[in-house]
DNA sequence: ATGTCAGAAATCTTCTGA
């Protein structure tokens, strides 16, 4: 089989697969990406437009999904093994995938799809249960790593994670300390998920911790790039053996643009792992 | 507090979740 000289994997929280999925086909056709993480299928499993998806070029396909509401999945053009649906805090709410991806025998890449709970609106866990379930999914998924992988593992999470953590994560740091996805409580949770297995922000690997960077812009302004009241909720973090293997990061922001939009976009890593191995 | 989406269940609109 032929090598590609790369790998890339977005994650993209669609807001529902079915009416975006023209827009798959299009992110297929624009850059080849070679691995689809999605959130927000808002469709059951025997909804799940699979074929179509596997004509668009993503025959291998893990799908967790129920009627309504969350739902992830993984497309990949390359084979799937192991497929894992996690439930956390109790739940098979369908907010969290696994796969393998077998491009070689010798470093097998663990995939996780992955979309935190919103939350809610008031950022307090003893009068919003939204925002107490968040806390303790966020939690659970930082067991679930600290507990099922070694440090030398090759893990990629990829996900609608509902928090920004960063100041240039969000259009006002000041203005949003007490919104949730951006309080110090959430900022806190995320970072020892983080920190459960020393992953790596892959987009902060490549763009300067300063630099402003959305992936979500809500539905309700009017203009969406003119008030630019952007957010960076959607992350790519790999496992530390991965991140010299870092090709690029990149926020698909045109996405917002197709219509009908998700107020989310795109955002794509290349990993540059199976050129090295053919150099070395 | 506001506005805008999407899906479900039940209608021709209201609810829930985001």
């Amino acid at each position: 089989m032929l090598t590609p000289p790369t790998l890339t994997i977005a994650s993209w929280n669609i807001n529902s697969v079915r009416r975006r999925l023209d827009q798959i086909e299009r992110l297929a056709n624009e850059t080849g990406v070679d691995v689809i993480c999605l959130q927000e299928t808002k469709a059951s499993e025997p909804d799940f437009p699979a074929a179509e998806i596997a004509a668009f070029g993503y025959p291998h396909q893990a799908v967790a999904g129920f009627g309504g509401y969350n739902g992830v999945a993984i497309l990949s053009r390359w084979p799937l093994g192991q497929i894992e649906r996690h439930g956390h805090c109790e739940r098979e709410d369908a907010r969290h995938i696994s796969a393998v991806i077998t491009i070689n025998d010798s470093e097998p890449l663990t995939i996780h799809s992955v979309y935190v709970p919103a939350g809610g609106d008031i950022p307090d866990a003893a009068v919003n249960p939204k925002f107490a379930h968040k806390l303790r999914f966020i939690d659970a998924i930082a067991d679930y790593f600290a507990g099922g992988f070694g440090f030398r593992d090759n893990v990629v999470v990829a996900g609608d994670l509902n928090v920004a953590p960063l100041p240039s994560d969000v259009w006002n740091h000041a203005k949003l300390a007490r919104i949730v996805t951006h309080t110090p409580i959430e900022i806190a949770a995320l970072e020892r998920f983080k920190r459960s297995l020393h992953f790596i922000d892959a987009l902060r690997e490549v763009v300067p911790e300063d630099d402003p960077v959305f992936t979500w812009w809500s539905y309700r302004a009017a203009d969406w790039k003119a008030a630019n009241k952007g957010r960076r909720l959607d992350h790519i973090w790999v496992s530390t053996p991965l991140k010299d293997k870092i090709g690029g990061v990149e926020v698909l922001s045109d996405v917002r643009n197709w219509a009908p939009p998700s107020d989310h976009v795109p955002v794509v890593l290349k990993l540059d792992m199976i050129r090295e191995q053919l150099e070395t």
